[in-house]
DNA sequence: CTGTTAGCGCATTCAT
DNA sequence: ATGAATGCGCTAACAG
């Protein structure tokens, strides 16, 4: 056990004041000799100041909340990881909240860490509701939002619409009339709303005798599975999901019937996941760089930190992933 | 804008000294009248005592250091969710680090968090180095790793001996006696080292006359592709692949080579990521429980915690995984 | 440039 | 049962 050690003690020892470390420490003005006898003391005895003591007197704690839904799925790691790499590089830590996709877990999440007194709020959403708004407003600090987007909040996040109609675009092109949406439920406003509305509204503009038949799913592989049967009773000749997930257990379920992807049907997804290179055939999806979205996010608050005014936006940095689950007809 | 509201703030409010009010909080004897009064105030004002002055009073933080080569990884992802899911149910934060694989950067973090007064620190450590040994002999709260061993550290992880031992009977039993082992360096020990032995040590106690070819790859799924070639310099009938990322790999390469798996060649992995099932054909594989190591691990952290004396210890729980891609033969 | 002093907000003696 | 006083370890005036 290392007892633990203070500034005042490495001050004695090097027969300093205790301010004059404290000055060393924070970049003020000390002589070039006590600094260099202070230095020695530090490195020999391996001090380091106590974290609690700091912040209780600096207030600003260097400390960023991160409020997701969950962390076992592909986007909430690399979002993690994308945060992480430009918040860490700037010294500030990262202090994780779960909502376990509770809407009322994650509002006291919220509420917890600006007890806490982090210095600002990165919240990944799955519904941004008045009490979010009310928090917000009343906050010390800034609260930055993604997964889902308010007028009256700061958020950064996927441009949903724009990923729907890049794929409208797309499925138009290959000719497709009759097509199905394995999609989500409304109440997810990005995902449920957003995405289809722009593949709909594309996709129809462009054949104005197409026609789209929506069919609702959850997020789950097997759920998606299990609807396999209510899609083909349209017989589309191309299948949109909502998400690659969404796709893959679709996938299975033609599999397993043996009608063959895209000679039979094309199937496409959203997401980018790994699993949309190593899936036979290969899933044609809009990729989305969840890592570089978060980094953005974390540059984001940081610049909201520094009081900068800084606005919503949507990124834009997605491409459309044409392999091999899709065909002209 | 919300003022900070203090102890004193709401004691003068309650008309009582900060004391009692600090008494009202912490359990402490106050008449019924008084806490009332007190009870009122503070729901009025929602006061919430400052994070970092009581930290600095009381020692304990309730903050877990977690450290990890990277974020943005399946089983980091599902180690993850299981720390958290225990951790945070206890009251206790959770604050990560990340090391990108980097063992100087790995220490650095353990020393950070050591420092910052965290009550405990989960490593899953990429490789334990004797400064690692003597991080831990010094430092004055339990440290628990996971993701490598070293007998004298407290550890907890995956037995990949055992695992490497079932797929060594599986194979066997499955006929196979010329096989190649595509595996990663051997200063990862346990993925590298256990992994390959108990592996190798069983199939060879059980077929004499076999043969391993060794391949050397890394973790990622390109440099396993690009492995392809030595791999069937061999003409193995069976390829045993350190992970399932790289197993992914090379079936990529076999895919484009015209290679059927399993009729030419069965594959295997380690791991049951979530793509080994949506793989075409789907991959066997041996399932490891990361949420469920990862719970266990913030568990035995905990008891660390709570003094009790905590051995190190293999986990045992993991699945073979019989899936397409092998045969016998 | 440096030492002395005064809190930051809280929990905890110690009296009462 | 409660109030007054003390100090956790540190930074930031303030004099010098």
């Amino acid at each position: 056990m290392n007892k633990k050690i203070t500034i005042q003690e490495i001050a004695t020892m090097a027969g300093v004041a205790k301010s004059t470390v404290s000055r060393y420490l924070n970049n003020g003005y000390v002589s070039k000799e006590k600094a260099a006898l202070i230095d020695k003391v530090i490195t020999q005895t391996g001090y380091k100041s106590n974290f609690f003591a700091r912040r209780l007197k600096t207030k600003n704690s260097k400390l960023i909340g991160i409020v997701m839904p969950r962390l076992d799925s592909f986007s909430a790691s690399k979002l993690l990881a994308g945060f992480n790499s430009i918040l860490q590089k700037e010294d500030y830590q990262v202090l994780i909240l779960v909502s376990d996709l509770q809407i009322d877990k994650e509002i006291a999440n919220i509420r917890q860490l600006i007890q806490q007194g982090v210095d600002g709020i990165i919240v990944q959403s799955i519904a941004i509701t008045k009490e979010h708004l009310s928090i917000v407003k009343n906050a010390p600090i800034p609260i930055l939002f993604t997964g889902q987007s308010h007028p009256d909040t700061t958020y950064l996040k996927v441009n949903d619409i724009k990923a729907g109609h890049i794929m409208g675009e797309y499925i138009a092109s290959l000719n497709h009339k009759n097509v199905a949406y394995l999609g989500v439920s409304p109440l997810d406003i990005a995902v449920g709303v957003d995405r289809y509305k722009g593949f709909a509204d594309t996709f129809l503009s462009i054949i104005p005798d197409g026609k789209i038949h929506f069919i609702e799913t959850d997020f789950n592989f097997d759920t998606a599975y299990k609807k396999g049967n209510e899609v083909l009773f349209y017989k589309p000749t191309a299948v949109i999901c909502a998400t690659d997930n969404i796709a893959l257990g679709l996938l299975r379920y033609l599999h397993e019937k043996n009608i063959k992807v895209p000679q039979d049907i094309s199937l496409t997804g959203f997401g980018g996941y790994p699993y949309s290179k190593v899936s036979y055939p290969s899933l044609t999806t809009i990729s989305f760089d969840y890592k570089y979205l978060g980094a953005k996010t974390a540059e984001k608050l940081l610049s909201m930190l520094h009081g900068n005014a800084v606005q919503s936006e949507f990124d834009n940095n997605m491409v459309l992933l044409t392999q091999e689950s899709t065909r002209k007809i």
